[in-house]
RNA sequence: GGUACCGUGGCCGAGAGGUUAGGCACUGGUCUGCAAAACCACGUACAGCGGUUCGAAUCCGCUCGGUACCUCCA
């Protein structure tokens, strides 16, 4: 029986995790805000809840994923100065704010699926929910948690806090943010520095605006996931996940929201990806180091020494646990390209090897082990370690060095390619895709066979020049024994 | 200033009181027409200083260094 234990960052500890209602499974991330191209730290959560999705499912969950499109309310700065990201953008741009969300909404799209990142089962829009934000707000402010100036509606985390505790998710004392946050700003439409905006009004120039008890206006950022996680996923839900970044204020606001208007958490278990570094410093827009995946992907960005592979990517980002943080650099990602390439290789070499009377490896102990890994909190570094002891038997194996038994066998690769590709989502890149991928594959293997003939008569001027010219092209050709192997570079 | 977290061999990165992490790089060897790959062998690394303990990289304290959040950021 397999029991998956999750960092539950509500409880600061690992918690076994049962679902509410099994075996179905409610799972939703903070998705983008669409205001400008992905970059490698989108990559982080995407494929961290990827993995966590993914492997729900291998355990026999059945999981509805929501991962939100954030298109309207999220401000560049202060609640009270900043202006709409989208809408900025569409400023600058000259575009109608939809066309920047549908925009960056593809460009995030099509990088995810490069990556391998299952689409989520719903992707809903901040902007399409914009009735149910509304009612949120009111019920809110009957319950007497908020207040209007100006048309604005702002949540009043000091009353708040009188009867529950504002900062359970983020560990912080209110009272003592208070007492340390010196006042400044003279005219506040907030009675409180903390307190913050459920909506806002809007002001005559701000494009996106909609019709609201409290004249027009538009929904402040924190209120949409309270929304639409609970719309599709039931109140309360199972988890609630996202990067580390977003733990205080964002979440801390959905909690204090739901449990305003409801008097209950919606959340069971909350779980934070950590930020991916860049010598050290965190990866940021603000900060002006970060790295679009485009850039990755075709390796033009200063501080690339080549481009890297989305599968590349993807395996540096899991070989590391999701709650540390991951420091970027090409040494670091040329290592996961060739570990990569070595675990494709072992895989390839699993069809190779031929079954023996009796096994000398132990296919129980492969599954045991990734177990334990992925449910030790989705412990995919330990998880691709145990893979790795594999590939050396799998190459040891190949040359019968070992043995192993037909059913074994079976066992063994139905298991390996499991989680490979199904849990860890990677893929081959080398034979996956297209029929033009087909035909190449099969033309590399005539010259090779070609090759192989050549080098059986002894002619190895021509089986040197054949392998040459191909090397030439970027194919490396490897001898075996029994033929040949090859790999496109 | 407040609140967390971290400091592991050349690099990345697991582990968390007693047993090999793993990947990449390096070196030597086996194999091979050559090369590559693969395989084998090889590194007593846990910031520093104290303490607890039969035993600490792992617990406690202090020191040093770094990071994140407290404004938007995945």
């Amino acid at each position: 029986m397999n029991k998956l234990s999750i960092y539950n960052t509500l409880t600061r500890k690992k918690e076994v995790f049962e679902p509410l209602n099994p075996p179905h499974v409610g799972l939703y991330v903070c998705g983008p805000t669409v205001y400008g191209d992905p970059h490698l730290g989108h990559a982080r959560p995407a494929i961290t809840f990827d993995l966590l999705f993914r492997y729900l499912k291998h355990l026999g969950y059945k999981v509805r994923y929501v991962r939100n499109i954030t298109d309207v309310g999220h401000l560049e700065n202060d609640a009270d100065e900043g202006e709409d990201k989208i809408a900025k953008k569409a400023r600058l741009e000259e575009l109608e704010p939809m066309e920047v969300v549908q925009y960056y909404t593809d460009r995030y799209h099509a990088a995810m699926r490069r990556l391998n990142v299952l689409p989520p089962s719903i992707e809903p829009r901040a902007s399409g929910h914009i009735i149910e934000q509304i009612e949120l707000v009111k019920k809110i402010l009957a319950n007497g948690f908020a207040y209007e100036r100006n048309g604005s509606i702002y949540f009043d985390v000091v009353k708040y806090n009188k009867q529950h505790s504002y900062g359970i998710l983020s560990g912080r004392n209110i009272e003592e943010m208070i007492a340390n946050t010196r006042e400044l700003e003279g005219q506040d439409e907030k009675q409180n520095p903390f307190d913050f905006a459920l909506w806002k009004k809007a002001a005559p120039e701000h494009i996106m605006r909609w019709l609201s008890p409290w004249g027009e206006g538009f929904p402040g950022w924190h209120l949409e996931c309270s929304v639409m996680s609970t719309k599709y996923l039931g109140e309360p839900f199972d988890i609630h996940g996202g990067g580390m970044d977003l733990l205080f204020p964002h979440h801390e606001c959905e909690i204090a929201q739901s449990v305003a208007a409801n008097g209950k958490q919606a959340v069971r278990y909350w779980m934070h990806n950590n930020m991916i570094t860049i010598n050290g410093q965190k990866m940021g827009k603000s900060l002006g180091n970060f790295i679009t995946l485009e850039e990755l992907f075709n390796g033009k960005h200063a501080l690339l020494e080549q481009a890297y592979s989305p599968m590349t990517i993807r395996f540096f980002i899991l070989q590391a646990q999701y709650r540390s943080t991951l420091d970027f650099s090409n040494e670091a990602l040329q290592a996961a390209e060739k570990g990569l390439s070595r675990l494709m290789a072992a895989n390839r070499m699993l069809d190779r090897i031929k079954p023996a009377d009796s096994s000398s490896v132990q296919v129980e102990q492969l599954k045991e082990k990734v177990y334990e890994a992925l449910n030790d909190d989705l412990n995919s570094a330990l998880a691709i370690a145990v893979l790795f002891d594999w590939v050396r038997l799998i190459n040891l194996l190949a040359e019968d060095k070992e043995s192993i038994t037909a059913n074994n066998l079976v066992e063994l690769k139905t298991f390996f390619r499991t989680i490979i590709f199904d849990v860890l989502g990677m893929a081959d890149e080398q034979t996956t895709g297209s029929k033009q991928a087909e035909l190449t594959a099969k033309l590399i293997e005539m010259l090779l066979s070609m090759r192989l003939e050549a080098k059986q008569r002894k002619d190895f001027a021509t089986s040197d020049r054949i392998r040459d010219e191909l090397s030439k092209l970027g194919v490396i050709v490897r001898d075996r024994k029994d033929g040949f192997d090859w790999e496109i570079e």
